[in-house]
DNA sequence: CTGAAAGCGCTTACAG
DNA sequence: CTGAAAGCGCTTACAG
């Protein structure tokens, strides 16, 4: 029965009749054998159910293949669907992500980050977080590269993966500026977070290019309770909003329901709704929402192949990638003439 | 600037005056050291900012910290949230979590799993997915212990942390019993899995004992895809149900997004549904889904407690938790005189 | 309480 | 192509 036969590599050398460098060589992809010395290897490592032992190896190579991510909330459907496809691109190229959940708390992440530095990691990816100068100093000193997903930062030690907000954020005012809306609002996200600044700098530039402003503005801070509380509040005053566009979808989704439930208006009759990145959800007929794609696709091979580049080369400068996120068009605001469903 | 100055608790010791057995202990929580050196080893260790290697420490105690948890997708709630507690709950007991997906190919299961024992890791959480008797001896014999989340197999060996599906589908029964309805169908999830099996079984046995059966049933996989067909092909023969159970939540939105959009039916006045799990989509207005609620919380404690049982003293025997699930009465379906919402 | 020594399971120059 | 030796950064008996 046996609890923790391990099989060490000096084992299967002995019973290959082999060296031990012998056997490592085998198992390290690229390294010198004979075919003759490979096989009496694998033959002896399969009759022995030997894998060489990942850490061991880890330590002496100083190369993990571990990737630390962190993520502050699963809650919003964009990064289960972004965790689930970087762990599978991380995984085709032999990597695995090490993952850190950051509360709210204000040290929290830098507790984090020490705790994902003492693991050694390769790498790391930060998806909607903020890293200060002192973290990220300490992320260079240790040689670990950075990339950040779905959020810029001004500091060119690390690179930064996120779809083009700026650009994005004017679609949805041109869009809705054709669909003649006459009063529209904005629901922000969390002020903080450069996703948000893009998203409304692109959209009131488009407005002030036609001589337009905002109606009303509320901050929804990314959270779905904020977002409710947020709709009352502007659907609450004279003048309400003919259209309103909402910072993410995760946001929309509550506006939506609190515009049709509560407040008894109609989506895209009274009031037409855009959210922002394309969750799954945003294509389900009971929200059909109008939205900004957010690739994720492309984000997540965007930031795969960064990080992976930094770190199997060390010269590589950081970089930082725009990815372009079409308007799609949907049922939850109205349609201008000319553009298509 | 430089890059890898990694600093070791040899020159810590140095500095500090001391030998790097007493650095290590002074960093081992439990172990002996004296005020003294203990203060003189952590101001060394902060002046150069060390912080042990986990790898290294890893290597030498076998004890890694590392849990591995293997899932299949995180595109149902159900899961990313599940995920977020348990990566949560670990990280304050000092452990953390590598991510594996397994995907659907028959194999991929096994490579994965092989990946994961390659990293050293203390224990194995398996969420919705099933695990061959050679993957479980694998395990057994590498000293790893293994829960399965959400999922039961006949195995003595391995732990399962469950809601009571049984009762679930029996509360469903009676609920849908009392609301009067007379074709009651059932929309099935993959039925290689425990949790579909025991969700229908409750489910009949109810309507058995009162002299009913299910009046059509569909497959659908658990997939939102499959829960759109299956419910088309159930809504277009003749008798039509009056209430559906869907065998989970993800699949129900599908079905009544079918239902309202598609098929112009209206929830719950032309027909109840009922899903499970309760995920937080079920409580949004668009939806307000009847369901059972699998408390998130306290399945995630239960895994949590009984894998670093069996971590921390080897001698603890694999365990079956049943953690009981309330029926959640909303809107989606009829509701019973004298049932409270 | 403390230090010297051995060793965890590997890889990597270094010779041959 | 191959092996002997050193070493990755720690912890853990073993003496003292």
């Amino acid at each position: 029965m046996s609890v923790k036969d391990k099989v060490t590599s000096l084992e299967v050398a002995a019973r290959a009749g082999v060296s031990q460098s012998a056997v490592s060589r085998v198992f390290t992809p690229g390294a010198s054998a004979s075919p003759k010395t490979a096989e009496k290897v694998r033959r002896a490592a399969t009759e022995l159910g030997y894998r060489p032992n990942t850490l061991a190896r880890a330590m002496v190579s100083g190369k993990s293949r571990i990737i630390g991510l962190v993520v502050a909330y699963l809650e919003n459907q964009f990064y289960p669907d972004a965790l689930e496809r970087l762990s599978k691109a991380l995984q085709e190229r032999g990597y695995h992500v090490l993952i850190f959940m950051a509360g709210n708390a204000r040290d929290s992440i830098d507790t984090v980050m020490e705790e994902i530095l003492d693991y050694q990691v390769d790498g790391i990816i930060a998806a909607s977080v903020s890293l200060s100068s002192e973290l990220l100093a300490r992320c260079r000193s240790a040689g670990v590269p950075v990339v950040l997903f779905n959020r810029s930062q001004d500091d060119e030690t690390l690179s930064a993966v996120t779809s083009d907000n700026v650009a994005g954020g004017r679609k949805v005012a041109e869009f809705l500026l054709a669909g003649g809306h006459e009063r529209i609002g904005y629901i922000a996200g969390w002020e903080g977070a450069s996703t948000q600044r893009d998203r409304e700098l692109g959209f009131t530039q488009v407005l002030a290019e036609a001589g337009r402003s905002i109606h009303a503005r509320e901050v929804g801070n990314f959270h779905m309770d904020s977002a409710t509380e947020a709709a009352r509040t502007m659907f609450s005053r004279e003048e309400t909003p003919d259209a309103v566009f909402v910072a993410n979808d995760h946001m929309a989704f509550a506006v939506m329901d609190t515009l049709r439930f509560e407040l008894g208006l109609r989506v895209p009759e009274d009031v037409s709704v855009v959210g922002y990145d394309d969750v799954p959800t945003s294509a389900w007929p009971a929200y059909n929402l109008t939205t900004v794609r957010q690739p994720a696709n492309r984000m997540v091979a965007g930031t795969v192949e960064t990080l992976l580049e930094q770190i199997e080369n060390s010269q590589t400068a950081p970089c930082r990638i725009f990815i372009d996120g079409d308007l799609i068009v949907r049922g939850s605001a109205r349609i201008p003439e000319g553009w298509a469903l």
